[in-house]
DNA sequence: AATCTATATTGTATTTATGACACAAAGGAG
DNA sequence: CTCCTTTGTGTCATAAATACAATATAGATT
């Protein structure tokens, strides 16, 4: 009467080629075979969230120590037919330098937030609100330390912000707003691009968290 | 193995006198007798979360249809000592109007969000997990209008942006930029004041959110 | 009627943020 | 060397936020 199981529905981000992605895993069996699904796992009942969704990066994915935080409730008793389990969301964020060690299997693939493929359940759903609150944060420095934790270029900073923001800015507006929040520092290094003047290299600050917008 | 108790802890906020507040229950035996408590129940597997905070306000309270949002999930394997349960916390917001009519009985009582006495478990992280996001949600007028569904005056209005921000603001300039936003609007009463020349009674327009800070 | 208190109203000077805009510079490819 | 692409940079007008000032006003108190 009081029981219920727990699905940990991990939802993780990272920022590749400009673009931001989701990490999705096509499942292989009926129902839904072909349609793609959140990594997942019924928690047990002794361990916490964070240890459930850090042994999922584990096992699924082989990743660990990564930001993560809990999104949202999923309770519809519904929701999983002939099944009652609560789905608890939780969004990762993985840096680029993680992401390119990630050996990530066959039935997994990264996809734009924008282009989202035909999921299980309410899977879409949950994906979609995480997504939201993804773009929220990272109005915030910290957050964004996570996407960037090594240098960036400022055409990289800005790619990321038009997307969340969903609409074009001016470079030279951007680079004067950024400089002046003073979270940044120069590296001397500069980015080997593949075509047109090299972009130079910035750090974040090791300082008190701030809001960009 | 799989299966959890989940609770659900109701953290119903007002805005009283001048004061943010949030509705504790006294619990009455041990152990932690003398503490005090969020209103809380265990959700049944045949409910959802939003059913459950319902019918926790409902039978506890003699309130429904009220503002929520889910908040966090408290999930330490012994946040209750020798039970598994899974915490989830639910924000509610009441309005003044609601709050005058609400018949609280004697065990529950309305506290200060700077001054929450001894709590039970992690009750009291809890909600001060919960006061923060409140906290940021209040500087849209999404929540705003639901502390304020009937009329207010500047001075009040002010008052709680001062306790969100913790800062002294210039009344000049709060209400240009209030103004400015245009949300709100004058109704023709004044304010029955203790001392001093009444406020001017104000409402906010319907119409879409915006944030205020 | 005079006084007190808190609000309402109008104002203005200063600083800060925003938006628009054009050309120079660094590297790669031919 | 020339062309091409992409990044880097300065200035100016305008809008917005902030700090601070002075005065009028509605009611309660005496």
């Amino acid at each position: 009467m009081f029981n219920n199981k727990i699905e940990v529905l991990i939802n993780l981000f990272t920022f590749d080629k400009g673009e931001i992605k989701v990490l999705l895993f096509k499942k292989h069996d009926d129902p839904f075979k072909g349609y793609w699904m959140l990594p997942s796992n019924l928690m047990l009942n002794k361990e916490t969230l964070e240890e459930c969704a850090n042994a999922t990066l584990e096992e699924k994915l082989g990743v660990s120590n990564i930001y993560k935080e809990t999104c949202d409730v999923f309770s519809d008793v519904d929701r999983i037919p002939d099944t009652r389990i609560v789905g608890i969301s939780v969004m990762g964020v993985i840096d680029t330098v993680k992401f390119n060690q990630l050996n990530v299997k066959d039935e997994y693939e990264w996809f734009n937030i924008n282009s989202i493929p035909k999921t299980i359940y309410d899977n879409g759903i949950i994906i979609e609100n995480t997504i939201l609150r993804l773009k929220k944060q990272l109005l915030n420095t910290k957050l964004l330390k996570i996407f960037f934790p090594g240098d960036f270029t400022f055409p990289e900073l800005q790619r990321l912000f038009e997307q969340i923001l969903n609409k074009k800015l001016d470079r030279r507006n951007f680079r004067k707003k950024i400089l002046k929040l003073d979270i940044i520092e120069e590296t001397n290094e500069k980015n080997v691009s593949m075509t047109g003047r090299p972009a130079k290299l910035y750090v974040f600050k090791d300082i008190e968290d701030k809001d960009l917008f």
